[in-house]
DNA sequence: CGGCTGATTGAATCAGATCAACTGCTGTGG
DNA sequence: CCACAGCAGTTGATCTGATTCAATCAGCCG
């Protein structure tokens, strides 16, 4: 498993006795699209990671609304929350495209935490990230409208791919999803910033048109 | 400083040579009522603790809004999210009574966690159980509605509290923006509550008179 | 007794969800 | 190669939960 271990970059930086180490214990299997990986509400066993592919994790409600917390894809790893405390899931992850997905069991790995202080300073970061970023999306669920949201979304993804042309990573009703949403309330909106000049879109591909007015939006203003 | 540290629940499995450390490098100081102890964007130089009173975590909308991220009383920490990943406070945090807080500086709280693999295990149970906390507040926010949210509010201080009869631990104005919605809205609902006999509300205090009912609708049933 | 803050109530409005129909694309099989 | 099934996306009409704005009310403290 040391190759996929290797494809991991969340691991890149430790010491080779310990990518070792993780090699040995971790396995990997693949996921078709759609395939669920684990699902909310059951046992953790370990930690998971995507050596490649792209995953969701999500929550629905009963009546069938879905809320995506997460997208990972390669190097990303998830389901972190189960090794610390609690062994029950908070949501499920499901791949969006054929994936191969390594699994790192929870008892060797907190082994290896405790004797490796980097390894638990940088699961300690990783957890501040996640919760920084859902302190954002509780920030834009519970202040912002939906094109705000949107707005905000594009303006990371300028931030992750530079330029003024943005290429969306995912479908657009996945995409509604992630924004607290559905399909037909993001796609009216897509009109809006169509009609009003601030993007020009074009299936998944999208062009900044006006970058201050997008900025405006993102921050609240309407339109 | 000991005093103080002793009150921290959150230390309490600590060994004492670790204690006696905390002691002497921490602080502790007085916020008077509605005073800001660290706002948003602003770096935090460490880790904060309540040793008596109450403090609220909030984000705050240009148009006014607030959203409740957490209420901490006696012996929990707060704005750890900032001790490992960019320093910049991701919330406000305000003191809704009189309170004496415990100030750890950044340095050398990471400095002890590197030398004690328990107390880094305990800073991730910690965060994993807010990452927790927040997928709930994002779910209740994005998949139900404000009945649902209430209902779910008062079975988790049932829970806490024990037996039929509740004390809010909040002004309901406060506790609004913790269930992400404004007074008003909430006081409609309390209304609707006692009206269907689930509830039977005297100010903060709560008796619960359809447990069954009450539990239906936290999950979504209507009314 | 004022005056302040928190809470309640009412009427109007609005953003977003729901329901339903339609478009367009892709891949499959006759 | 065309036909049709199937899914993602779009559009329209309607409905509704929640916010907004405004007014009133209750309790508390000086």
């Amino acid at each position: 498993m040391r190759n996929a271990i290797d494809k991991i970059s969340f691991f890149s930086g430790l010491e080779e006795t310990h990518l070792e180490a993780l090699a040995r214990i971790s396995s990997s299997s693949h996921f078709e699209k759609n395939e669920i990986i684990c699902s909310e509400g059951q046992e953790a066993g370990g930690l998971y990671a995507v050596a490649d592919g792209l995953v969701r994790i999500f929550k629905a409600s009963l009546n069938g609304k879905e809320q995506i917390l997460h997208v990972f894809g390669p190097g990303e790893v998830f389901a972190e929350v189960a090794l610390f405390k609690g062994a029950a899931l908070p949501a499920t992850a499901q791949a969006l495209e054929p994936s191969e997905i390594v699994f790192i069991p929870k008892r060797e790995f907190v082994e290896l935490i405790r004797e490796a202080p980097d390894l638990a300073l940088s699961m300690l970061a990783l957890l501040s990230l996640r919760l920084r970023s859902f302190v954002s999306k509780i920030e834009e669920l519970s202040l912002k409208e939906v094109p705000a949201r949107f707005a905000q979304h594009v303006l990371l993804l300028q931030a992750a791919q530079g330029g003024r042309d943005i290429l969306l990573d995912l479908p657009k009703g996945q995409l509604a999803a992630l924004l607290g949403t559905i399909p037909e309330t993001l796609s009216r909106i897509l009109k809006k910033f169509s009609e009003s000049n601030l993007l020009d879109i074009q299936g998944q591909s999208i062009r900044i048109l006006n970058q201050a007015a997008l900025e405006a939006v993102a921050l609240g203003k309407k339109l």
